[in-house]
DNA sequence: AGGGCGGCGTAGACAGTGTCTACAGGGGGT
DNA sequence: ACCCCCTGTAGACACTGTCTACGCCGCCCT
């Protein structure tokens, strides 16, 4: 259990499934392009991964720390709890803009529904629950009412995620426009689930 | 072209695909696993459908057709434009629940974005357009204010969306909890958009 | 009626994939 | 010094989607 100056091979694969499914989209992840691009055999992998599945949810989990990374730095910069649940939105919809091919693989439920990573981590699915629950309370701060907190942040939660996956294929471009922003539409969201600003 | 009693193979191999996709899932709709299907060498599906994705978005395009018509009746047996809505809203989560399969194939953009089907047909990813243009006409005679229809629309489309994946993959569930109920969050999606029911 | 012909489906080849298994090389512990 | 285990290699296997060449059958034309 050694770990060379390059780190050890087990990163490295999930070095290049991330460069990879950034680069190239959720489609191009392949085992042996990985495993090419890491520069071994395609046999490599298997020592660390059982499967294709486990590896590619290895991939998709450095996508959810590194969401989890941005709500934190997010939500720290905002000054009320509204603006903290804005910020948190904003968040949730740049990434699946600029992260395309790791939104996709994030959700992509099939390709990575196995436990997906050593017997000691958390299983992927519930990866999202402690922003989950951030969210829920920030949720009832601005509400008032914290009963009503879990299915606000749940409707603003799909609000959210569908948002983002429709705006990121132009679906909602092609309904509205082309001239159509997603600060708005945005804005527009959190209105009709926190009520609107001025309340 | 005549067509044979049993219909001409092209309608054959959509009918395999969509029985396929209806019992396996949109992970098993393989281009030859079609074609064993209907009981045809794995070439055959090539004189009808340049590609395997051809072949899946006019699969895709039976699941749109369907979609369609359970709208057409729900908001046809609905008394007001907000029943009509709600009944909308409540189709499109329910299409996502029983066909699951169908609905994960409709939205997998990367396997289907060729233009699918024959020269006339419309390009697939403007099937739901005319839905969407009922629902925003639906949405403005609930708001009063026309203008305001267009993102409200789009907010309340994207959140269905959402929530019907999100639901479907069993994220809300673990999130609120098992005992959570679709309804009650369709519900209050509906209220958050349209405000609530008294109003 | 007989002869071509064109469309339809078959069958095989090809590159590529994920998984599995047998094997070589090297380092550490006894 | 030896042995063993760990790590990575290499090949096989079944399978996939695509492409191409080839038969077959029914139709139209003379």
């Amino acid at each position: 259990m050694s770990m060379d100056e390059q780190g050890s091979l087990r990163e490295r694969l999930v070095d290049a499934g991330v460069e990879l499914v950034l680069a190239e989209g959720s489609g191009a992840v392949g085992l042996r392009e990985i495993a090419r691009r890491a520069g071994v055999s395609h046999g490599a992998p298997r020592r660390y991964f059982a499967t294709h599945q486990a590896l590619l949810s290895a991939v998709a989990r450095r996508g959810f720390e590194e969401l989890a990374g941005r709500f934190e730095a997010a939500v720290a910069g905002a000054a009320g709890p509204r603006e903290k649940v804005a910020a948190f939105a904003r968040v949730y919809v740049a990434f699946a803009g600029e992260r395309r091919g790791m939104f996709e693989l994030m959700f992509r439920h099939d390709l990575l529904n196995g436990d997906g990573v050593a017997e000691g981590q958390p299983r992927l699915r519930e990866a999202t629950r402690p922003l989950f629950g951030e969210m829920a309370r920030l949720v009832g701060e601005c509400l008032g009412e914290p009963a009503r907190a879990g299915v606000v942040t749940a409707a603003l939660w799909t609000n959210l995620h569908g948002l983002a996956q429709l705006w990121g294929w132009g679906s909602v471009q092609l309904m509205l426009g082309e001239q159509a922003r997603v600060d708005a539409l945005l804005d527009a969201v959190l209105d009709a689930h926190l009520g609107p600003v001025a309340a």
